[in-house]
RNA sequence: CGCGGAGUAGAGCAGUCUGGUAGCUCGUCGGGCUCAUAACCCGAAGGUCGUUGGUUCAAAUCCGGCCUCCGCAACCA
């Protein structure tokens, strides 16, 4: 194999607030194919991920479950692994922010840079809210209040440090325009210099001191650095990078990165702040950064409430590593989101995985084994009708190499199924069934089998990078090894006489839709009520949901009639409905969650059962106050009907 | 006017940067074949490219207005 130097390729470090869904997992899967890819190329390849531990939102949800942040990351940082590893990713490196090398470093290069005059002492200057400890910019405020409580700011200073992202602006400016391969895609470098770059930028404050958890300034301990500064810095304190000059050879040979892919989220971060650090560590820039877009689901939201939150161990479980592997990759577009749904699902598997593929596979081997006892032979005798495969399949390989320049992986995978739907048509074309039933024709029939399995070994080689495990079998089923991708544009490798096995396995075993989607349903039904009280304890972990209560606390709610007397949808809000309801001798206005599911009119008038010892609850920032809930009932697809008395009860009277 | 993205055949998408016969996969319908996982192969139907103005010899593509949908944010007492 020819080395063709080093690839350094990264994810983003996923951030461990929570179990990642399927679109999450679908990055380290993008990667893992360029990586695998990249290797079978010839290349030496470093590919790390790892997680992003530290940060106030870590530090609430640990203190929500009344663990430490570190039990809580150590939890999370488990699944993450267990989820890539589950997905068969051959990363070389899993790093975590909390490992101690890294926040040695951290600690380290925040030094240099200070030292160096580019991290500076300055003070943060805002609109304070005292209760909420948060500073709030001009634009933030909501009619001149705190956005989160609705009180009064006042402006205050606080000590902090700043990253001078001035000094570097125009080195940025001109890196990019110099590299048009930096950005990818390309609509993202506008963006990001047109609306940051250009219009200039203001230094970056890289020092907290709200929060704890994270790594300390080590010569002013009350700050904490900046979680961005911490994250991005994986990408070299990973390879062993050293502040002080005695970095690791692997870092002297790996970096800079050649590829970081991250989701089109965190372009900013990547494409601005990244660089600006590694001009001041006097580092070289990585070469290309890929901001990916996402995968959404496609039928309905995706909610924990509603059970159907589609992660990739679930997938897994319905249609195998390689099946998931192969809708991520496929189903993802280069620039714009991509879908996921159940259906669609299905349909790729079988029509593509189960009926292009396997079926080829599957055709082929019982072939040879009715017509030849399984040895394929190579017997030269060849027809026009040959040419035309042959040069579809030799030119897979530099037709494929090209897609995954571009890094366009989804045309890639599409490009290695076009060759085996060639392969079907070649054996339309020759129809073996014929040429067996003429003794005279048995030299054709063996080079047309043999064909075949060579143009499935050149395809199933091509597909290792993305479908490992599916490469693997159809190479054993035709009991040859694996190829490196030099020698794929060539035709007639594959052994003459030999034998394949004698009873091909299914590779994918066709899924009867309806069947499935019972299974599915059930599934989401299973996992619902799991699901639901999942959430609760994430939002109230400290009381546990209780199975009973006491007829003592059932009292403690009163819910009374109330009559609908006017009823309005609230301005700033999509879902709410303001109704002022009469209940006896008292008015109150209530906002509800129901705008997308009653109009006003309809409200009026009505009869509903009111909450009404509830304590009164700010809404919109506080510009409007909600004085009770009126009750209805939801179904499983989330339609929901009001519960109202009917007929002669009057407003006032009580419900129990 | 909170930020961002998107409207192309029944479904999912490409094509838009760089204007020049509207393409792919699935589904549907018709035909062929029987080696194979009711699979495979061939053919057909199906689109005023969201709408409306403009630029141009020529617009899915460039420019402006409008409509609709989605994500984020806010919010569901």
């Amino acid at each position: 194999m020819s080395n063709k130097g080093k690839y350094y390729i990264t994810t983003a470090i996923a951030y461990t607030s929570g179990k990642p869904h399927i679109g999450n997992s679908y990055e380290i899967v993008l990667a893992d194919s360029i990586a695998r890819f990249k290797r079978q190329q010839g290349y030496e390849v470093f590919f790390q991920t790892g997680t992003d531990e530290h940060g106030q939102k870590i530090e609430q949800k640990a203190a929500e479950a009344g663990i430490t942040p570190k039990q809580f990351v150590d939890n999370v940082a488990g699944t993450i692994k267990g989820l890539w590893d589950l997905m068969n990713t051959s990363y070389d490196k899993f790093i975590r922010t909390t490992d101690d090398y890294h926040e040695k470093q951290i600690q380290k290069i925040f030094k240099k840079l200070y030292d160096k005059g580019d991290i500076y002492k300055g003070y943060y200057e805002g609109l304070y809210c005292t209760p909420c400890e948060s500073f709030w910019t001009e634009s933030q405020l909501v009619d001149g209040k705190c956005p989160d409580c609705g009180r009064e700011v006042a402006p205050a200073k606080e000590e902090a440090y700043f990253l001078k992202l001035s000094k570097y602006a125009d080195r940025l400016i001109e890196h990019i325009n110099t590299h048009p391969e930096f950005i990818q895609p390309v609509s993202r470098k506008n963006e990001m210099m047109n609306n940051f770059l250009l219009p200039g930028l203001q230094d970056l404050c890289v020092s907290r001191t709200s929060f704890k958890w994270g790594i300390p300034v080590d010569f002013d301990s009350k700050h904490i650095v900046y979680v961005w500064l911490d994250a991005l810095s994986n990408y070299i304190t990973g390879v062993g990078y050293d502040c002080d000059g005695n970095s690791s050879d692997l870092f002297k040979k790996m970096w800079p990165a050649d590829l970081h892919l991250i989701g089109k989220d965190i372009i900013r971060f990547h494409t601005i702040y990244w660089p600006i650090i590694l001009m001041a560590l006097d580092l070289p820039l990585p070469r290309q950064v890929f901001g990916h877009p996402w995968l959404l689901q496609g039928d309905g939201k995706m909610s924990k409430s509603k059970g159907n939150v589609l992660y990739a161990d679930t997938l897994v479980d319905f249609f195998g590593v390689d099946a998931v592997r192969y809708f991520v990759l496929h189903e993802m577009p280069f620039e714009n989101d991509g879908i996921i749904s159940w259906d669609l699902m299905v349909e790729r598997f079988n029509s593509d995985l189960a009926n292009v593929l396997g079926n080829l596979v599957s055709r082929t081997v019982s072939m040879s084994n009715k017509y030849f006892g399984g040895v394929v032979e190579k017997t030269g005798a060849a027809e026009d009708v040959d040419n035309d495969l042959i040069s579809v399949v030799t030119a897979a390989k530099g037709v494929v190499e090209g897609k995954m320049e571009k890094l366009r992986v989804a045309d890639a995978i599409t490009e290695i199924f076009n060759l085996f739907k060639r392969c079907n048509k070649y054996i339309d074309e020759t129809a073996p069934w014929v040429l067996a039933k003429d003794e005279a024709k048995k030299d054709r029939l063996a080079q047309v089998l043999y064909n075949l399995c060579e143009s499935i070994s050149i395809g199933a080689n091509l597909l290792s990078s993305f479908m490992p495990e599916t490469a693997e079998k159809v190479l054993a089923q035709l009991n040859t090894a694996a190829r490196d991708l030099d020698g794929l544009d060539k035709f007639g490798e594959y052994p003459s006489g030999n034998k394949v096995v004698e009873k091909p396995e299914m590779l994918f075993a066709r899924i009867d839709p309806e069947k499935f989607m019972e299974k599915v349903q059930a599934f989401e039904e299973a996992n619902k009520p799991a699901a639901k009280a999942e959430e609760k304890k994430e939002e109230k972990a400290d009381d546990k949901p209780a199975e009973y209560i006491t007829i003592d606390d059932f009292c403690k709610v009163q819910m009374k009639i109330g009559k609908v007397l006017a009823c309005e949808k609230v301005e700033e809000s999509s879902k709410l409905l303001k109704s002022t309801v009469k209940i006896g001798g008292e008015t109150r206005t209530i906002l509800s969650g129901i705008a997308k599911y009653f109009t006003p009119e309809e409200m009026v008038g009505k009869k509903v059962v009111v909450v009404t010892n509830l304590a009164p609850r700010k809404m919109l920032k506080g510009k409007y106050v909600s004085e009770g809930m009126i009750l209805a009932a939801e179904d499983e697809n989330g339609a929901l009907s009001l519960l109202t008395v009917d007929g002669s009860t009057e407003d006032g009277g009580s419900v129990s």
